[in-house]
DNA sequence: TATAATATATGATATTTGTCATGTTTTAAT
DNA sequence: ATTAAAACATGACAAATATCATATATTATA
């Protein structure tokens, strides 16, 4: 098990603050898993207590709406940490985590790592960059939601899995989901999400096999209206 | 001009957290401002460097999607921070704020608190919270947005217009919108927002006097599906 | 007060999106 | 390899929502 002073994923988010010190403490009592594809990491409604880290991998944030369907609210992807908002409030999470591919993540526990943020500023400050971004996002998604087409959003979400992950070396998006993935992280009917990428096959805009896409007019796609 | 250490206001953010010397220096260098309704606080793409703690009145934050309309991401109210954000980072704003009604707002500069983040533990884990509110209804507004039809945005609008505000002596609610407003809330069109709140009307949920609104059936309006 | 500008309201219609049905393909399990 | 289950695909139709037109009411302004 590698430890946090010499991993290298740390570098990608607030953990980097961090002394020497304090991560070989966190080290020692972290735990590390690997959780295959479609698993879950925790559920809505369960307290968290810790955050985790994203060593390999990518995982979907969903929420069950009122009628019954899965939003997918956001990916976290490699590098990334899950779970901060458990280090500030004892609310239960809001959210599921579902493991999108072979995933290899760590878990600190909130009584660890509490002290850390206010003892360590930077660390502190640190988060509140994270969050601050996470919040950008947020607005500009619920911007689009209120006010993009289904057509746009689902160009949108490849033209973000286009440049968020590399290609594989066939020229595939760099992560593989379902249609009904698509239909949730855009929130529209997965009937409707496979018409629009069927749509997008023939105006030749991406090609596809199986699940695998590959994206053939990344200009187009951002055109699309 | 009240001094921030006399301000009820503050208790309501993270600003309760500041010691009472802070308090003092901040006062010394905050500037005070009365804001007529439709006024512009700030837009989007320009440098907030500091943040506004709202003394009186609401506004609304809102942002120009890519087809030209305006979608309002949240409104912000008595006793609420504005900026934070750009405490942390240096971006540019990603909204544009504007008053609803008439506001009275405190301007503190970001060069006269940024100190307090590093060295008031409490300050900055009250920021964390604060942010890591945010984060959480945000989400939510991108799941209701993603799966609520039109009329169930609308109708939550009316409940959560409500409960935040106190309704005026003749039961209105407390806070005046436009038809546009209430579209801009939801991501509609005017047209829609008005048609679906004559339907309201029609069907005894509200009863309305120009702008003003009042709610008969808060339970019926929580029932729409 | 008169007039213009803006906001609200509603009908007619077009477009978008959802739902249900059904068939095909892919994947998983025996 | 065979079969069952799940995912994908597409047609037909229904429902939701947008757009355009136009009328009325309200508000601001000369």
């Amino acid at each position: 098990m590698v430890k946090c002073e010499q991993c290298i994923v740390r570098q990608f988010n607030a953990l980097k603050s961090l002394e020497k010190d304090d991560l070989i403490r966190i080290s020692g009592c972290k735990t590390s898993k690997f959780i295959k594809k479609g698993e879950i990491l925790f559920r809505e409604g369960e307290s968290i207590n810790g955050v985790f880290c994203i060593k390999e991998g990518v995982c979907k944030l969903t929420k069950l709406s009122a009628n019954g369907k899965d939003q997918i609210v956001k990916l976290v992807v490699r590098g990334e940490l899950l779970g901060q908002r458990s280090l500030v409030t004892d609310e239960k999470s809001n959210l599921t985590a579902i493991a999108v591919n072979e995933m290899e993540i760590c878990f600190i526990p909130k009584s660890e790592i509490l002290n850390d943020l206010s003892k360590n500023a930077n660390f502190s400050l640190d988060m509140l960059q994270d969050m601050a971004k996470e919040l950008r996002i947020a607005d500009n998604v619920i911007v689009d939601m209120a006010q993009k087409s289904v057509k746009q959003r689902l160009a949108d979400v490849l033209v973000y899995l286009n440049t968020t992950f590399d290609n594989d070396e066939k020229g595939f998006l760099g992560v593989t989901l379902s249609r009904e993935d698509y239909a949730n992280l855009v929130g529209t009917a997965t009937e409707s999400a496979i018409r629009i990428l069927s749509q997008f096959k023939k105006e030749g805009l991406i090609s596809t096999t199986g699940k695998q896409i590959k994206i053939l007019d990344l200009e187009g796609l951002k055109r699309i209206e």
